[in-house]
DNA sequence: CCACAAAATTGGCGTTACTGCAATTTTGGT
DNA sequence: ACCAAAATTGCAGTAACGCCAATTTTGTGG
């Protein structure tokens, strides 16, 4: 039984109606598409396309919202001996390697970026994410060492990791949006990457080491 | 001449209107309080109020905004042999001391807090306030030590000092919505404020140091 | 296969932030 | 007292949502 017929096609309205927004947004702009006109292109009506998305940022993000879990994955799935600083930086590296989607290092990647600088409701959603990675992070990192509630470590820890790989993903971004090619962008980044964990390493570098 | 009557009338309208909106806000919450109340409080038209404020947020941010640029300041202002983070362990530290309110810890912070926390808008107004400081920083960490645009020292030097600064805040509003008195906050607050630091200086300790 | 209850969709109406513009009032200086 | 500029206002409109009742669609037990 694992998914009813009803759950199906429920699901499938919802992707239909994120598919077709995404597609307006990319071609004219998140602010000059109205929830009316995503309504009237997926053919539903304007109460429906909020019954699925409560808001109409959450037509954009959708999919992107996977990501905030990943912060937390990395730091449980950490190897033996590894600090949460290092943890970090291997998985990092390893998304530059295989040019993985979880930090924007994917192609398209700047065409998602492009629309999202274009909007403040957009640009104000991203630092929502950013903040709810933040919070997780934080309880993972709290849980995992059973940290009392009142020890910042946990939070300092969790926001200085979070704002090195979200430099690192700006950083390349914003070469990918000035028109570089990827290839003439990684070893810069591989190097930027290294450097910027460096600067945490020697602070935070024994923070949550699994023995 | 120093200030037209003009101008006078135009600041003491504009005060005048934030000083009604402030006390609405603080009666009733943010968002139960409607711009045209506001603007009936006031005895002005709608159109007035946005005449002089061009979002609902800014009735609320008005003064907040004048603390974007000290973290710039402190930079600009810090002492011989002071690094970066130097600077902002004894502004930190001076601003505990003399509970003074350019990072929330002066009495009457908690009041604002319980307002922007049931605000979804003025939570997100905060997060821009914050990133707004960052790039401030950043420019002005960047022009003192002339780095190339390609340096993203600066930045994140920048974004690991105001996190820092952001979750001492935070560290210190909380305590402070359960209840506590700041005669009781402010020894651990100090020691925390330490801590935090300890864990930067180690890696980012000589960046910015002035000879 | 058919009726029926639950679920999905819809229409309609209301609220609120915010915009643009044209009309009107106020104001500082001559 | 008069005039041009500036401030204020009214009016009409747009778009994101919320609420609720009416209606259609759908899975299922008889």
């Amino acid at each position: 039984m694992g998914e009813g017929l009803r759950e199906r096609k429920k699901r499938e309205t919802r992707e239909r109606i994120a598919d077709i927004a995404m597609g307006l947004f990319m071609a004219k702009g998140f602010d000059n598409v109205t929830v009316a006109e995503v309504a009237r292109a997926a053919d539903v009506s304007v109460n429906t396309v909020f019954n699925y998305f409560s808001t109409k940022e959450d037509l954009f993000a959708d999919r992107q919202d996977l990501a905030v879990d990943h912060p937390v994955r990395v730091i449980r799935e950490r190897e033996q001996g590894e600090s949460a600083v290092g943890a970090f930086r291997r998985d990092v590296l390893d998304a530059i390697a295989t040019r993985h989607w979880r930090y924007g290092f994917n192609l398209g990647a700047d065409v998602f970026a492009r629309i999202v600088d274009a909007s403040p409701a957009l640009v104000a959603r991203l630092r929502e994410m950013h903040e709810q990675r933040e919070q997780a992070l934080t309880r993972a990192l709290a849980d995992e060492l059973d940290a009392d509630p009142d020890d910042l470590r946990p939070r300092l820890v969790a926001a200085h990791i979070l704002t090195t790989t979200r430099l690192l993903t700006h950083y390349s971004v914003s070469r990918r949006l000035a028109g570089e090619q990827w290839e003439s962008i990684e070893p810069d980044l591989r190097a930027q990457a290294e450097k910027a964990f460096d600067l945490l390493e020697p602070g935070l570098g024994d923070y949550g080491r699994r023995r």
